[in-house]
DNA sequence: ATCGTAACGGTTGAA
DNA sequence: CCTTCAACCGTTACG
């Protein structure tokens, strides 16, 4: 469990083997990619090997956001709210039935299809954890309804984010202290397969931006600290050696996820679907890899209501940043919007990070 | 020299 | 609880 601080990759720079690179890290790979540095210099400076920025990078250009995708869990739930609600009324109506029945019944009942019909293991979990003694269940009836909603989405949330702090989704793990109901914050919450409902974001950008929470409540730390640590090792201070601020990335790393610099990335992604801003109507197929889209969506989402999130790294508003290549090869369909946002984000970015690189380093 | 990507060993978390 | 399993990760190596 601890220990496993990080491993040294060829370019010298640490990494934590099957853990996402630390959000300062990603964002700075962006930043750098839109200053028009290349790739392969972005990757030594930052040491971090080509594969891996050429992925983050790929990855931002296709969805707009740097954020790691949703490690772990599993498929999209099949057990919604309303799919439990469901067994629960088969269940009442006929306390005999039999867990495949139930099955069939939702798929007969158009309640779930083929794909997505919950395995009769598992509606007899199902009947078993959430259901159990239907003896007294008008009582828990609106309770569960309403809780089943925010319970029951553990995929929306922050979830996307398995970082540390972000971390948490269902805020059962690490109960999110009374926190500070913060509002808006750039978050992208969810993986939102049912839907975006509005109570998951809130905890998920709760879980987020609550500084509380992500300093890790008590006893749990064990993952920060890998994070870090290593961030610290990762990054020996060669200070301008890569442009950045040690300061910041030190502050990134500790609170990779919300703090600044990313909070006003994340958004980034936030184009997509609900996109407000028109931004960018990127192709709903653009990013249709089941892992992403949520990403961005939500992030749009939090966005909206995140302005006011103060960042001491200085604000950067920029729903929607593509790849912009100071040059004019310009890969993304320009929008007025686009580009007055961009160049505010980039004038942020560059003064806020101080990012004076020569191009190549070596 | 670059860059895209598959393979690999790893972590995570819902079921 | 413990196990499975599929999702993601970053590095490495190859083309």
């Amino acid at each position: 469990m601890e220990q496993t601080y990080g491993e040294v990759n060829q370019l010298g720079g640490v990494f934590v083997n099957g853990r996402p690179l630390p959000n300062a890290i990603r964002l700075r790979i962006v930043e750098l990619a839109q200053l028009g540095i290349r790739p392969c210099d972005i990757s030594r400076q930052l040491r971090v090997s080509h594969g891996c920025v050429s992925k983050i990078l790929a990855r931002y250009n296709e969805t707009g956001s740097i954020l790691p995708g949703a490690i772990g869990g599993s498929k999209p739930r099949v057990t919604t709210p309303n799919v439990v609600k469901n067994i629960r009324e088969y269940k009442q109506n006929d306390p005999g039935i039999f867990a495949w029945e139930i099955r069939d019944r939702l798929l007969a009942d158009g309640v779930c299809d083929k794909y997505n019909v919950p395995s009769v293991s598992s509606i007899s979990r199902i009947l078993r954890n959430k259901i159990g003694n239907l003896s007294q269940p008008t009582q828990h009836e609106s309770a569960k309804q309403a809780h089943a909603q925010a319970a029951a989405l553990p995929y929306n949330h922050i979830y996307p984010y398995s970082y540390p702090n972000a971390m948490s989704p269902p805020g059962a793990k690490m109960g999110n202290p009374h926190g500070v109901p913060v509002t808006g914050g750039h978050v992208s919450i969810s993986r939102a397969w049912p839907s975006p409902h509005t109570v998951s974001n809130i905890l998920g950008i709760r879980a987020f931006m609550d500084p509380t929470a992500i300093a890790g409540p008590d006893g749990y730390t064990p993952k920060m600290e890998d994070w870090t640590s290593m961030g610290r090792t990762a990054f020996p201070p060669p200070h301008a050696v890569n442009g950045m601020d040690k300061s910041a990335i030190d502050s990134d790393v500790k609170y990779p996820q919300p703090s600044c610099t990313l909070s006003s990335y994340v958004p980034a992604c936030a184009y997509s679907p609900s996109n407000q801003y028109g931004v960018y109507s990127g192709p709903p197929g653009g990013y249709v890899s089941p892992g992403h889209h949520w990403q961005s969506q939500s992030a749009s989402l939090s966005h909206a209501g995140g302005g006011g999130v103060t960042m001491h790294a200085g604000e950067i508003h920029a729903p929607m940043v593509f790849k912009h290549p100071p040059r004019d090869e310009d890969r993304k369909p320009p929008s007025p919007l686009i580009k007055q946002q961009q160049q505010q984000q980039h004038e942020a970015l560059s003064s806020v990070h101080g990012l004076s690189l020569s191009t190549s380093s070596s």
